[in-house]
DNA sequence: CAGTGGTCTAGACCACACG
DNA sequence: GTGTGGTCTAGACCACTGA
């Protein structure tokens, strides 16, 4: 037990990842259904406090990968179809890609500071013509369009100067790595909708095709909305998927009638 | 610390119901934007471990009610304008339909058993051949289809003689009056896509128009699978939308082996 | 019944935010 | 530096499952 309050400390990493790297080998060692050793056996094989290692499987289960059944063990759940995330947690596109192992490029970019819409002025909750930062970008994997994204930020929260060399081209990265502001969690509504023109070039469809369509509006701490989103992706990439829990209560409109 | 094996157990009740009661309390007291306790001393308070403290305030601010902040404290989060919303309650169709005031009636059903496809029995985690009891129908509202509703349920869950005359179509609301088995949360993919033959007929539209597809599992308390179910909304009628959380992201790997 | 995941404890140390 | 939430440990007991 380290009781000492020397530091010796750790050599190869925080066990946190390490058992994240070890679950994760495991997964892929195993076929969908097996079931894997019992917590207190893998907790030693790793040497890892039980803690830790229900930590770590708690989040795979959250993403679907594992199953627990208690009083009975737990299990390799079925091996994710494609590129898959779950909703609930607000990431980036580029950080998914990168954490999945997926090249991704950016296209086709364009980047500029104009007047807000009427339709961005409702979302972001300023006025029609006020300033706001567009960017608009085509995601590539494989040269092969996959995502069309547009962020529309009011310039109180964001300049074209801000944008540094290290910008990727995301903007929720930006805002979590200067962490000003700091951010609550984002609104996004989901369509299904067709490709106009305009998409159906950038993308390489036809008009016409499917689409699905995240229309997201960001808001901080504070509650202010500090960016407005379309993204728009090309079915049979990007698989998204949400956990919906069984009410306790607080029911209200999980859909408005249009 | 409790390490005699003797059995003085608990008067009151769970430490955990307790620790929720007392933070739903608390959250009562506070205003939005105040600051609570420090763990420590709120886990003092309440007579637990700061674990098991955690553990309850995890629950909370993953329902938006609470904020944590590394390194600078725990606060009552903004008063959520219906926040706890979107998709991430499970309410059948109908239900949410009754309640913002739509009139839904149910067009052509289909109800029989037969036995479960290859797909089918992939995503129930049964066999293909299978028994299972499949239910299908158009949701119309003034006469006009707007979704097209499919469920397959193992028939060790559900028989066709189950379904008494106060079905109303919708096999969520049949299991959560039923009681049996305890449900705990579906897992719902997200997907767009173009409508066929089959469901152009059915949502009367031409082929290739675009649909929003819902497919879920519907899993017990006990982590079995108890129903699959695709659900085709027609544009312009239903309106989904999700609240992504910013996350505590954890490290590694999501990699799937293919 | 044996074996599994689920909860809980007391205490220590880590990492971040902010004056 | 001070104070906060975040991680981690070792061990014990609880509650469920299934033979």
């Amino acid at each position: 037990m380290r009781v000492i309050s020397k530091k010796p400390r750790r050599p190869p990493q925080s066990p946190r990842l390490q058992v994240n790297e070890a679950l994760a080998a495991l997964l892929n060692k195993h076929h969908p259904g097996e079931q894997l050793p019992t917590e207190p056996q893998l907790a030693q094989q790793l040497g890892v406090s039980r803690a830790t290692l229900r930590e770590a499987m708690r989040s795979f289960e959250e993403r679907g990968l594992l199953v627990r059944r208690h009083g009975v063990g737990t299990f390799v759940a079925q091996p994710p179809p494609v590129i898959e995330s779950g909703l609930e947690e607000l990431e980036s596109l580029d950080t998914l890609a990168r954490r999945i192992g997926l090249e991704t490029s950016m296209g086709e970019a364009l980047i500029e500071e104009r007047e807000a819409t009427s339709d961005e002025a409702d979302h972001l909750q300023i006025s029609p013509g006020d300033p706001v930062l567009a960017v608009a970008r085509v995601m590539l994997t494989d040269a092969q369009p996959v995502a069309y994204l547009v962020d529309v930020i009011p310039t109180t929260w964001l300049r074209l100067q801000d944008l540094g060399e290290a910008f990727n081209g995301s903007v929720l990265d930006m805002f979590l790595q200067r962490g000003e502001p700091a951010l609550s969690h984002s609104r996004t509504d989901i369509v299904a909708e067709a490709a106009d023109g305009m998409l159906a070039r950038k993308l390489r469809l036809r008009r016409g095709d499917v689409l699905l369509k995240l229309e997201a509006q960001l808001v901080a701490l504070d509650g202010r909305v500090v960016d407005y989103s379309l993204s728009y992706f090309v079915p049979g990439h990007f698989r998204f998927h949400v956990v919906r829990r069984v009410g306790k209560n607080n029911g209200e409109s999980t859909l408005a009638k249009v």
